[in-house]
DNA sequence: ATACTTGCAAATACTTTGCACTCCG
DNA sequence: CGGAGTGCAAAGTATTTGCAAGTAT
């Protein structure tokens, strides 16, 4: 808990910035989450203005913090693999769950080579399985 | 090339629509390209206007004739696997150029046992691999 | 001191809607 | 004729920017 901050404390200062108490708290309303809109982190840090998010999700992914996905029409934001764990997404095109899907070596290596494979140097990849989750069904 | 058109008067005609000239054309627009923005698409159809291409695009997705993916930081909007052929995407995080990846059985059959093993009924999914392509190394 | 941060308000960009008119079956 | 389709202008949302005041090093 503590030594998660230090490690973000540690990602900003490095570039020169600090860890200010606005940015601590947007960290938070994204830790132990699923994926987020925009808007679902404004209204989840009622303190802080807007733009300030706006800023705080901008400066954060610069700093590789935190990614984008694209769950369904929208675009929502979690934290990068460097503060979670690496993973994809399976999400249900009903009830809009999202489920993190255990990472997979060997799915991981084919995604590697496949890239590899048409001159690419991979850095990242993001992947979404959308079905009915075992509720919906 | 009018076959495909034919399909794409019956898709539309099935539902109580039908093939005017303003759809042929976004619909052409999308043909043969890589993913675009909503904004190049507008700009694609100059006779067309923006809120008809708004309209056409959300008929046409809840037709299932297009999807959108996430490049990057927005949108795009391209073909769906029904009016071309299913594949992913390598993105290049330094040019933005986007190279569809040709399908591989293999990884679509890893993917369907994945979502298979969480619960999942699975339907489709999405990949994108962001990198460096040749010329960018 | 100097550079980084933030809130607030205004400016932009993006998307949707209401309405009148045209087109097609 | 009657519903579908379109352009145009206006209304809504979403996101970014300028600026002055506050804060950390």
């Amino acid at each position: 808990m503590v030594e998660i901050l230090t490690t973000l404390r540690q990602t900003l200062k490095r570039q020169g910035y600090s860890l200010t108490s606005s940015r601590q708290k947007v960290f938070e309303a994204l830790e132990h989450h699923e994926p987020q809109t925009m808007h679902e982190l404004i209204v989840a840090c009622p303190a802080i203005d807007r733009a300030s998010v706006y800023r705080t999700i901008a400066l954060f992914e610069k700093l590789g913090i935190i990614q984008r996905l694209q769950i369904g029409w929208k675009y929502k934001l979690e934290l990068s693999d460097a503060f979670s764990h690496h993973h994809h997404h399976l999400s249900c095109i009903r009830c809009g769950t999202v489920v993190p899907l255990p990472e997979d070596k060997l799915l991981e290596k084919k995604l590697h080579s496949l890239a590899i494979a048409q001159g690419f140097s991979p850095q990242d990849h993001q992947l979404e399985i959308r079905g009915l989750c075992s509720a919906c069904q």
